[in-house]
DNA sequence: TAACCGATATACT
DNA sequence: GTATATCGGTTAA
């Protein structure tokens, strides 16, 4: 393998702390046409039954969600529109929580990267969003339920961040006080975190 | 920066 | 059958 996966331990640690920690590591993808991988620079906790922005608030379990509820370290992933989002399940067993991978900065694969996105041409809008990141890895609903510790989709260590920021989470207006809650984290000033789309989600 | 729209799985009635 | 969504790209101003 290209890099080494980091241990199931290393998933099982309270979700916030698990998004601050997945920053500045190695995700990576492999398929038939070969690897491609990049530095994780942004992520956003969804923080299971007491939060209105999670699918799974409530506790509310259909068999999109059922996932969440398992151990910490399998991939969530989702349809949105016509784009897959992809999300690291965190949490103990029965304990529905998620971190959703917002941005990459690309690492290994350039060319997949570069022909997966042609039709974008500036490289850093290539994967500077969740849906943009998941077509550059080619991340699919296939990879729902795979876990995260070995092929073809995995995670391994990769830079200590300077400085890691805090703020509101994205395109979650309508779901009360819940998108006030500052659990999106990226790494300060890395140029592949993505910009909030809106002026009403800065607040 | 804002507005618009694409084009689809999933959940709910 | 209908509504809605952890979004992206394009257009226009």
């Amino acid at each position: 393998m290209l890099h080494q996966p980091l241990p199931v331990t290393f998933y099982q640690q309270p979700t916030q702390d698990l998004a601050k920690a997945l920053l500045g590591c190695l995700l990576v993808k492999e398929s038939p046409e070969g690897a491609a991988s990049g530095y994780i620079v942004e992520t956003e906790a969804y923080m299971g039954a007491g939060d209105r922005a999670a699918h799974s608030f409530g506790n509310r379990r259909t068999k999109r969600t059922e996932i969440m509820f398992a151990s910490a370290g399998h991939v969530y992933t989702f349809m949105m529109h016509t784009h897959t989002l992809v999300n690291v399940v965190s949490g103990p067993l029965n304990i529905p929580e998620a971190i959703l991978i917002r941005a990459i900065e690309p690492c290994d694969g350039l060319q997949l990267i570069a022909s997966r996105r042609h039709r974008v041409k500036q490289a850093v809008n290539r994967t500077n969003g969740p849906g943009k990141l998941t077509e550059a890895l080619n991340i699919t609903g296939d990879d729902y339920g795979r876990l995260l510790t070995e092929a073809p989709i995995y995670i391994s260590a990769g830079f200590v961040p300077d400085k890691i920021e805090s703020g509101p989470r994205v395109g979650i207006d309508n779901t009360g006080d819940a998108r006030f809650y500052p659990l999106r984290y990226w790494i300060s000033g890395n140029p592949y975190v993505s910009k909030t789309r809106k002026m009403k989600n800065v607040r």
